[in-house]
Order: structure tokens, then C-alpha cells, then sequence
DNA sequence: ATAGGGTTAG
């Protein structure tokens, strides 16, 4: 959208500097009743007395009018109102911008902005900042040299617009360059330059920043939260989630929990989680959607999906996210029915599905194998929905055929894809191809990747893998050299568990833990039920997803997530459910030992790994060994 | 008056 320049003229910049028109007493008594109301329902009575009274077109009280019903959430009313305001002034123009501004009806304020200018209205350095807000990306700069032009020269509510100008459009070099020219910083415009950091990954510059800042609010610590917790450092949001209720003796709000547990989501910390939600409860914080739906993810995403499902029907007036939320969360742990049945449930109370809602249903038919009905729901989304395929979309049908074992249909679908195939999907029919020992098409698909530079740790370990499952140790080791040569590291495996608020973490072989001694011994008695076990046979030539092959037949008994459960059982209580949490797929001689583990403890073993839950219970995995 | 928030395949 471009501005356009017939500018305002002197007469405009005067209007601005009158005085506002003096209010009669019968006025002001109704502008302090319209800033009283809290509710909608006052607000209405006093806009009744204002309308009996023949005050429709006052400036100055359609202008609180405005604001108060924006706050409030009713647009209409502030449109209407503004409709009917005779001659409005900057206020009533500026108000107009603010409301559809803040409810993200860009092009709407933008609209308004113009209009501004074109009846004449000369802005003021709140109008910039509230259209800069709205600003697309191109005319952002624009916007700004007019404000220039208009003598906002320094202003800083005029500068901390820019500056989010920049931190939405990801120019962090325009934004420091602006920053650091700004001649006043306040605590807003510290914010804004965090979050411009925190948006595009450089966390370290938002925390150098915010340990610059002489004061802190609410809102500067959240940037700092939700920053770690959205750039993947969840125990670093942990970290300063304590700090601010310690050191910083800070309310935390909404927008704070709601960092913190994602975070907890992301770590599987179903404990802290449950302590987030007692927190949240016992300080007042209001449950609205999107903390709803934050709570219901992480409850899914810490193998809980009991207390995921108790929030979501908590919730009432539910949205797509948050209906997707929980068909995704059914689909995670391979729950595919349940997931259908929600997404029934879903059209039944009359939500219109999104492209969201379809990943989580055909990721739920492709860890059940359900591959007629997958593909069913992959055609209905087009032809019902009216719903394009995107990548995500692909990739859930060339897993579903793939790992089925319709590998030449899993591969035509990707050749005819009208989108560019993604690393995502290359490696999901690569796996396949590990799964059914298809040597040739496996073969196929690397030369391609390596041709397109598309080689990554996971792949190479994929393809590696397919040799190994048909015993050519000769390539296994060649491909291993072609790892060393091209600096290519391994992804070391990692399983977490928490047991008292802390999450204790183990790589393979780990020897650190204070309680090593009783692990490992815990091991050697874990190892004395495999070798009694009937149905239990060490899968030695499946295992290179952790270790060089030096090690391998031995190397079984110290996986990592073999670690988390070991100091699981001699850590909590008999029968008390094991949640572990591990950064790579579970290796499948594990995937047996914790079903052993489940019928000889009788625990129920919750295992998260890269893609998807394993419930052990008595011998059995959920899923069903298909995986 | 300006800054911060929920769901997405392997």
C-alpha cells in the first residue's frame, strides 16, 4: 500500500494545537461515567443518556466512547460511533486506527490512516506509532519519513513504532542501527529492541539488553520467558520463570504462564507443569483459550493426555486451535481413533477445519497404518474442504504409504508433487525404506540428496542404517567416513526424567549422574530379567542410532533412555508410572526392553522419543510395534 | 496512548 503525499496543510497542524472545546457539566459527568465502566452493560446505559440527550455528535465523548468499546472488544459500536462523530478530530481518527490496530485488522487501520490524511487531519506522534503497528512491510519506512517530514523528528513514541516495524519484518540490523541512534530510551522502546532479538534468534543480545535495563515490568521479563522458550531453551525460561518470582518478586500474568508452559511442554516436565497449573489457579489467573490451550498441549506433550483432555472439556466456546490442539495431542500418542472420533465431534458442533486440523488427523492414520482412510481424508480435504495440500500435508501421506510398505506409491506421490519435496519427506521415505529393506530405492533417494548438497546427521544415519539391516558392514563404514570427511557430527541421544521438579538428563554411557553406582547395578538386575525373558532377543544389527559400531553388541545395555528408566525404578515409589523423554527415535532393542521392564515391575513405562509416545503397560506398547 | 501470548508431518 503506498501514502499517499497531498500532506496536510499549515491549516491541519492548527486544528491540532486548539484547545479541545470546552465540555459543558452535564458532559464531563458523562465522560467520567463512560472511563468508569468496566462492564459492557454500563457502558450501554451511559451511551443511552448520551443519546437522549442529543449527544451523538460530540467530539470529545464519541472519542472515550470509542476507546471504551475497543477495549471492551465491540468494534462495531466503535466504528458506528465514529461514523456519526461530525467533523472528527485527530482523537476520534486515531481511535479509530488504535481499534481495528489492536484487534489485527491491519488493512482496516491502514485504510483509516489514509482517510486521515486525505479529509486533512494533521497526525500526531501516537497516530504514526498506532499506524506503524499496521504498516506492511514496504510502506513501513515510508511512514516513517513522513512522520519526519512532519517534524516528529526524535520522537520516541514515533521511533519505538519503527522499531517494531523492524522487529516484525526482521531487519535486526535497521532496528540496532535506529536503537542505537535514539538519543532517549525508555523501557517500552527496550522491549520492542528485545523482542526485535528474541523474534530472529539472537537470545543472547535480548538478555545482554535486558540485564541492561534499570527496571523491569511484567511485561520485559515475559519477552525474556517467552524468548528462551520460543528459541528452544526451555530450562533457561524455567530459570528466569524462578528468578522473577524470587529475586524479582514480579506478578507474573497470563502471558508469562503461558510461556512457562510451553516450556514444560517442550522439556516433558509433567510435575513443574502440574505446579504451573496450581499456580494458576491459586493466583487468580483467568483459564481464557489461549492459556487453555497452552495447558492442554503440555499435558499431551508430557504424556498426560488424561489431564489434557480434563482442560479441553474445561474449556467452553472452543476454537479450531484449540480442537486441533487436542486431535494433534490424540495423534502424538498414537490414539488414532480418539483422534478421529474428536475431529467428528469437531465438524458435529459446526468448526470449520483448517490445514492444521488435517496434519493431526493423518498423522494419526499414519502411526496406526490406517492408509485407506488417510488417504480417504487427504483427497476430502481438497475436494471437501476445500483445503490445498501443503508440504506438512505430503509428508503425512508419504509416511502413511511408506511405512505401510506401498513404497512406489509413496514415491510416485512425491515425483508428481507440485511443491518442492522437503528434506522432511526425503527422510520419511528413506526410513521407509530402512523399514522394508527396499536397498535400491533407499540408494536412489541418497544419490539424489548427496547430488542436492541434502544430506544432514539424519539422513546419513538412515541410510546407514538400511545397510545394516541387510548386514553390508562395507558401506555402514563407508558412509561413516564420508560423515567424518564432510564434518558431519552424529546427533548424540539423550533421554531426560524428572522426579522432584528436576529433569535429570542422560547420554549414553553417562557415568556423571551422583547416583551411577545404583544405576548401573539397577542395570545389571534389568539385564538379568532379559536374559530370563522368553520373548527377548538382543536386535544388535538395528542399533547405530547412538554408538560407532565398535561397541554395538554391548554398547545395548547403556542407551541412554535404558539410563532414565534404570534411575526411574530406583528413584520413585513401586508402581508409580515412568515418564522418559528422548531427543532421537527410541532404538527398537530398547523399544523391547521396557516392554520386558513394564511386565516384570509392573510399571507403566510413558516413553516420548523425536516423532511420537510409547505406552509400555504389562508387556505391550501402544503402539503397537508399528513405528 | 507505544512493548509480550495458544495448535503443524519425520
Amino acid at each position: 500500500m503506498s501514502i499517499p503525499l497531498p500532506l496536510p496543510s499549515g491549516k491541519g497542524r492548527s486544528q491540532a494545537s486548539l484547545p479541545p472545546p470546552r465540555q459543558s457539566g452535564l458532559q464531563g459527568t458523562l465522560s467520567a461515567l463512560i472511563e468508569k465502566s468496566r462492564t459492557l452493560n454500563d457502558l450501554l446505559q451511559v451511551h443511552a443518556v448520551l443519546l437522549r440527550r442529543g449527544l451523538h455528535q460530540d467530539r470529545i465523548l464519541n472519542f472515550k466512547l470509542q476507546r471504551a468499546y475497543s477495549s471492551l472488544g465491540c468494534l462495531d459500536n466503535s466504528i458506528s460511533i465514529f461514523n456519526c462523530t461530525l467533523d472528527p478530530d485527530v482523537f476520534n481518527w486515531t481511535a479509530i486506527i488504535h481499534s481495528h490496530a489492536q484487534l489485527g485488522l491491519h488493512d482496516r487501520a491502514m485504510v483509516y490512516f489514509v482517510d486521515m490524511l486525505c479529509s486533512g487531519i494533521y497526525p500526531n506522534a501516537f497516530t504514526f506509532s498506532v499506524a506503524l503497528k499496521s504498516a506492511p512491510v514496504k510502506s513501513g519506512k515510508p511512514l516513517h519519513s513522513l512522520a519526519f517530514k512532519l517534524g516528529f523528528y526524535s520522537d520516541l513514541y514515533v521511533e519505538t513504532g519503527l522499531l517494531d516495524v523492524y522487529a516484525r519484518t526482521g531487519d535486526v540490523a535497521s532496528a540496532k542501527k535506529l536503537f542505537d541512534e535514539m538519543d532517549q530510551r525508555s523501557l517500552v522502546s527496550m522491549t520492542t529492541m528485545m523482542t526485535c532479538y528474541a523474534k530472529h534468534g539472537e537470545i543472547g543480545n535480548a538478555k545482554f539488553l535486558f540485564d541492561e535495563m534499570p527496571d523491569r515490568d511484567v511485561v520485559c521479563w515475559n519477552v525474556m520467558i517467552s524468548g528462551y522458550a520460543q528459541n528452544g531453551f526451555p530450562n533457561e525460561a524455567l530459570l528466569m520463570f524462578r528468578r522473577m518470582l524470587s529475586d524479582a518478586k514480579m506478578k507474573p500474568d497470563e502471558v508469562t504462564v503461558l510461556a512457562v508452559i510451553s516450556a514444560c511442554g517442550q522439556i516433558g516436565a509433567l510435575e513443574t507443569g502440574r505446579w504451573i497449573h496450581s499456580f494458576i489457579e491459586n493466583n487468580d489467573i483467568c483459564i481464557n483459550l489461549h492459556l487453555g490451550t497452552a495447558l492442554l498441549d503440555m499435558y499431551s506433550k508430557c504424556g498426560s493426555l488424561e489431564d489434557a483432555r480434563l482442560v479441553f472439556e474445561r474449556m467452553t466456546d472452543k476454537d479450531v486451535v484449540i480442537w486441533n490442539s487436542m486431535i494433534s495431542g490424540y495423534a502424538m500418542h498414537g490414539f488414532s481413533g480418539h483422534a478421529l472420533e474428536t475431529f467428528d465431534e469437531m465438524l458435529r458442533a459446526g468448526m470449520k477445519p483448517n490445514d492444521i486440523t488435517f496434519v493431526g488427523i493423518l498423522n494419526a492414520c499414519s502411526h496406526t497404518g490406517m492408509v485407506q482412510e488417510g488417504q480417504n481424508l487427504f483427497y476430502m480435504m481438497k475436494s471437501k474442504y476445500g483445503i490445498e495440500p501443503k508440504v506438512e500435508h505430503y509428508g503425512c501421506l508419504v509416511n502413511l504409504l511408506g511405512r505401510a510398505g506401498h513404497l512406489e506409491e509413496a514415491y510416485n506421490i512425491v515425483k508428481g508433487m507440485n511443491i518442492e519435496p522437503d528434506i522432511v519427506i526425503w527422510s520419511s521415505l528413506l526410513g521407509a525404506c530402512g523399514l522394508h529393506n527396499d536397498l535400491v530405492l533407499g540408494e536412489e533417494i541418497a544419490e539424489l540428496l548427496i547430488k542436492q548438497n541434502q544430506m544432514r546427521s539424519g539422513t546419513y544415519t538412515l541410510l546407514s542404517n538400511i545397510y545394516a539391516n541387510s548386514g553390508n558392514w562395507v558401506e555402514v563404514a563407508r558412509i561413516r567416513s564420508m560423515m567424518k570427511s564432510k564434518g558431519v557430527e552424529k546427533e548424540k541421544g539423550c533421554s531426560s526424567i524428572e522426579l522432584d521438579n528436576t529433569v535429570h538428563e542422560f547420554l549414553a554411557g553417562d557415568m556423571n549422574h551422583p547416583k551411577c553406582q545404583e544405576i548401573y547395578s539397577m542395570l545389571e538386575e534389568i539385564n538379568g530379567w532379559l536374559r530370563a525373558a522368553e520373548d527377548y532377543e538382543p536386535q544388535t544389527n538395528k542399533v547405530l542410532h547412538d554408538l560407532g559400531d565398535a561397541e554395538k553388541g554391548q554398547s545395548l545395555e547403556v542407551h541412554s533412555e535404558r539410563l532414565a528408566i534404570a534411575f526411574g525404578l530406583i528413584s520413585s515409589r513401586p508402581g508409580t508410572t515412568i515418564r522418559v523423554v528422548k531427543n532421537l527415535r527410541v532404538c527398537p532393542d530398547c523399544h523391547e526392553v521396557c516392554k520386558v521392564i513394564s511386565r516384570v515391575t509392573g510399571r507403566k513405562i510413558i516413553m516420548r522419543d523425536r516423532n511420537r509416545f510409547h505406552h509400555f503397560v504389562d508387556g505391550c506398547c501402544s503402539c503397537d510395534d508399528f513405528w
